[in-house]
RNA sequence: GCCGGCAUGGCGAAAUUGGCAGACGCAAGGGACUUAAAAUCCCUCGAGGUAACACUCGUGCCGGUUCGAGUCCGGCUGCCGGCACCA
């Protein structure tokens, strides 16, 4: 047969779609399998080929499954909701919901013609006002249990965009949309308390399938530290200056402290403080400052004395002086530091800049030379002296503060709370009333999906506010509660909010009752495997599984945890090795690809190319070869012959095993490298057996499904190969009689000898000895030792 | 700086618990077929060495454990990702 990829692929996928073999069933006595990819923000751009990568390991998965007999649910949708949407509707006054649309439909024609086998029965949107919807009804659930509030703060505002940016979105301090400077300023901004999950989302690890590395990541997002805070007083006020601190053992050692610039002390003690037109300059100067470089470029410490003031340590009454430092942050603790310059490179890199006492409390190191932050022997620390156990001797200071009542044991947490509103348009409306007397009041449920209203013009007010403030129909409301005048909430959602559920939403994406319904939840639920990049494992990951605990706790949903198992791929590069992007012109378009090589080899190349977690390079001559082989593939259905070649059937049922194994463990290139050797091996032989060459097509499917079911049909075959029976490998045919194991001398390998595999030591021997080559070696030497390992290997060990 | 991960031919990469390094593919060279080209098929393909074998070396660098190390341990170097003056 000769393989014309262009006149079947559209053919296929039509006819699967009228069949509807790849949809889901809600009611079923197969076991379920639910597969998930991260769904596509569907940009002006298109796809591109890390795309089709990424979905594409689990669309083997997934066609794997079911043709092992498994309910398969694998959906797809778009996080649609988004500033480029925005930015390019300001740009040609086009409304975001039309390019929005006309992405989607973009994206929705490159994913079909690649085949992948998405319930498309099931495709989610997260514009549609349907399902934001419930995406509100969670922000409403949010703010009734405390966990949505309002607070002033310096935000990362970005001027450019005139939006407030969360750290995430705002990293190296440039704005992650359009790449400008971050500012820093004061605004009133919507906080989730995220913190308040700290401890459930690091329990949680523990429940889940994680690899190791992203289970580490996101340990390290959350950033749970053990240590105390400690009271230090300020000398002849009756003021507490309390610090936190993971070693409070070391507090003999403090010799100055620091607080953050924007720390409330300062304006409190205005009067008192000689030098605050110092402060202040030094604080306009850290105002002005990205926290990037507040935190990243600013290598040499700096920093100003608060002059009248000064600190007092309540472990030995010693006053030492106090200083305001950009090193410190207010979002951190409690904003202070106690300083340990002899054991923390960061103190003592502040103290040598401004010529400080260094006292060593712990011994080991070389206070003239660096900070030691190892561990040894305590000393010049009064009672602790001579503990040389870590772990002891913070637990008797510990012990000694809660005595004296100057301290306590506490945890820290470097995550922060999730800043949760935009000023823009394009986003979810936040469903809240402000009213004059009732202060802040959710909308209704009844009242809910509350829409976007309809504008003219999308660019955000010069204040930072959101288009939405200038639209009065919707900003002017009653108040449900008491009937009042009152304002609507301007700002909408971040683009994190839709896709903290999305995965809900497959498995009832039309309920208007509920976000899903409980009896489909408890079916489908959890998530059996889902795969993504690894940006994403500590922002959104993390954001989808509060969500998900919370919903735990108010009975929305029915597991703990959302996701059972997680895995990662690798990008694709460009041919020159680099991240592929518009600027570098090494973009590949998967659409052009499919034109010239189809769809199949396409599939083949993007999982063939490498480890799937890795990430390597574009090489068209190797998109090339993937084309051969299934041109190869096609031809050998000219070449069957009704009996089975006996001497293929160790091979295939050795390739049936490597294959089923190799595809759950996101091993598919060596899958397909094993399905390349099993074709050689048929090629070898003049004729290959017809049940012989189904059942390489069947383990091909997956990756092939449009030419396997081509030929399956060119062979007579009935119905789909897509939804036939997995080969199932016989045990007994995978055990060979006689195996080559490596014959060694000292450990050298010198001969191979074929020798039955279940041969003892004794006859190993023998026949090693036999070889020639190795009789040689060993001749006028004393063999010490025989090491036999049966199938593998056979060592003499000679003096 | 901290936390992860990685480092193997000309290239992409393979290599169960330590056991024949380089499977599979690409590129390259040679040959067959062809008026020619494309396509296809056959052979060679880590380095040195040899007529061919043999043999020696070889998985970023230095050392160690072991009969045996790409794999384990200690110490470096380089690259990628994440976090980042986190107290």
């Amino acid at each position: 047969m000769k393989y014309n990829f262009r006149h079947i692929e559209q053919k296929w996928q039509n006819a699967w779609e009228e069949a509807g073999i790849f949809e889901a069933q809600d009611n079923s006595d197969k076991p379920k399998f639910y597969g998930l990819v991260e769904f596509p923000y569907p940009s002006g751009a298109g796809m591109h080929v890390g795309h089709i990568k990424a979905y594409s390991g689990l669309e083997i998965v997934a066609r794997k499954r079911r043709m092992q007999g498994y309910n398969v649910l694998f959906p797809i949708g778009f996080d649609a909701f988004g500033l480029p949407a925005e930015n390019y509707a300001i740009k040609t006054n086009t409304h975001p919901r039309v390019v929005t649309d006309q992405n989607i439909k973009h994206f929705s024609e490159q994913l079909k013609r690649v085949g992948f086998s998405f319930d498309w029965s099931r495709v989610i949107d997260t514009t549609d006002e349907n399902y934001y919807k419930w995406t509100q009804w969670i922000f409403l659930k949010l703010f009734e249990n405390d966990l949505a509030y309002r607070d002033k703060t310096l935000v990362n505002y970005c001027p450019s965009c005139k939006v407030v940016l969360s750290n995430e979105d705002s990293q190296n301090g440039k704005c992650d949309i359009c790449g400008s400077e971050v500012i820093q300023k004061e605004k009133e901004v919507w906080y989730l308390r995220i913190t308040k999950y700290a401890d459930k989302l690091l329990e949680g690890l523990d429940t889940v399938d994680f690899p190791e590395a992203i289970r580490v990541q996101e340990e390290n997002w959350i950033g749970k530290s053990k240590g105390a805070f400690v009271n230090f007083t300020i000398d002849g006020v009756d003021e507490k200056l309390r610090i936190y601190t993971t070693r409070p053992d070391t507090l003999f050692g403090v010799t100055f402290m620091v607080i953050a610039p924007e720390h409330p002390l300062i304006d409190t003690y205005a009067d008192k403080i000689t030098n605050m037109d110092a402060i202040k300059a030094y604080r306009d100067e850290c105002q002005k400052k990205s926290e990037f470089e507040r935190v990243n470029l600013v290598k040499d410490k700096t920093g100003v004395r608060i002059e009248g003031l000064e600190a007092v340590n309540p472990v030995n009454g010693k006053k030492i002086p106090l200083f305001i430092a950009d090193y410190v942050m207010m979002g951190y603790g409690t904003g202070a530091i106690m300083a340990v310059p002899g054991h923390d490179q960061r103190d003592y890199d502040f103290a040598k800049a401004f010529g400080l006492d260094i006292i060593e409390v712990i011994k080991g190191g070389d206070m003239s030379v660096e900070a030691y932050t190892g561990d040894g022997e305590m000393v010049n620390s009064d009672f602790l002296n001579g503990y040389t156990n870590k772990k002891d001797s913070i637990e008797r200071m510990i012990e000694y503060l809660e005595e004296k009542g100057i301290g306590e044991a506490g945890v820290q947490y470097k995550m922060k709370d999730w800043a949760f509103n935009r000023q823009r348009y394009w986003g979810e409306p936040i469903p809240i009333i402000h009213c004059p007397n009732c202060g802040m009041v959710g909308v209704p449920y009844e009242e809910l999906p509350l829409k976007l209203p309809e504008v003219e013009q999308f660019m955000p007010g010069e204040d930072g506010k959101s288009p939405l403030a200038k639209i009065d129909s919707f900003v002017n409301c009653t108040c449900p509660k008491c009937g009042g005048a009152a304002k609507r909430e301007t700002d909408t959602m971040p683009q994190w909010a839709g896709s903290s559920w999305y995965y809900l939403r497959y498995i009832d994406p039309k309920n208007d009752k509920a976000l899903a319904d409980m009896d489909k939840l408890k079916y489908w639920m959890n998530v059996d495997w889902y795969n993504g990049g690894m940006e994403h494992v500590t922002r959104h990951m993390i954001y989808s599984r509060f969500w998900h605990h919370f919903l735990y706790d108010i009975g929305a949903v029915n597991t703990f945890e959302p996701y059972a198992k997680r895995t990662a791929q690798g990008m694709v590069l460009g041919s020159d090795n680099q991240k592929m992007s518009k600027s570098k012109g090494n973009v590949v378009d998967p659409l052009e690809v499919v034109e010239e090589f189809g769809a199949d080899t396409l599939r083949t190349y993007v999982l063939f190319m490498g480890d799937y977690g890795a990430s390597s390079p574009w090489n068209e001559s190797s998109v090339r070869g993937c084309k051969r082989f299934l041109d190869r593939v096609a031809r050998l259905a000219d070449n069957l012959q009704d009996a089975n070649v006996s001497s293929l059937e160790s091979k295939l049922h050795k390739t049936i095993r490597k294959v089923t194994n190799d595809i759950e463990d996101m091993k598919f290139n060596t899958a397909i490298a094993a399905l390349m050797t099993l074709l050689n091996d048929f090629e070898a032989e003049k004729k290959v057996g017809r049940d012989q060459y189904v059942a390489f097509l069947k383990l091909l499917n997956p990756f092939a499904p449009h030419l396997t079911e081509e030929i399956w049909q060119y062979l007579g075959g009935e119905g789909f190969l897509s939804v036939s029976e997995w080969p199932v490998f016989d045990e007994a045919k995978t055990i060979d009689a006689t195996v080559e194991i490596s014959v060694q001398v000292n450990g050298k390998p010198r001969e191979i000898l074929s020798i039955a595999v279940d041969a003892d030591q004794e006859a190993a021997e023998k026949a090693g000895l036999a070889l020639q080559k190795i009789a040689k070696l060993v001749e006028g030497k004393r063999i010490v030792k025989v090491i036999y390992r049966a199938g593998k290997i056979l060592n003499f060990v000679a003096k």
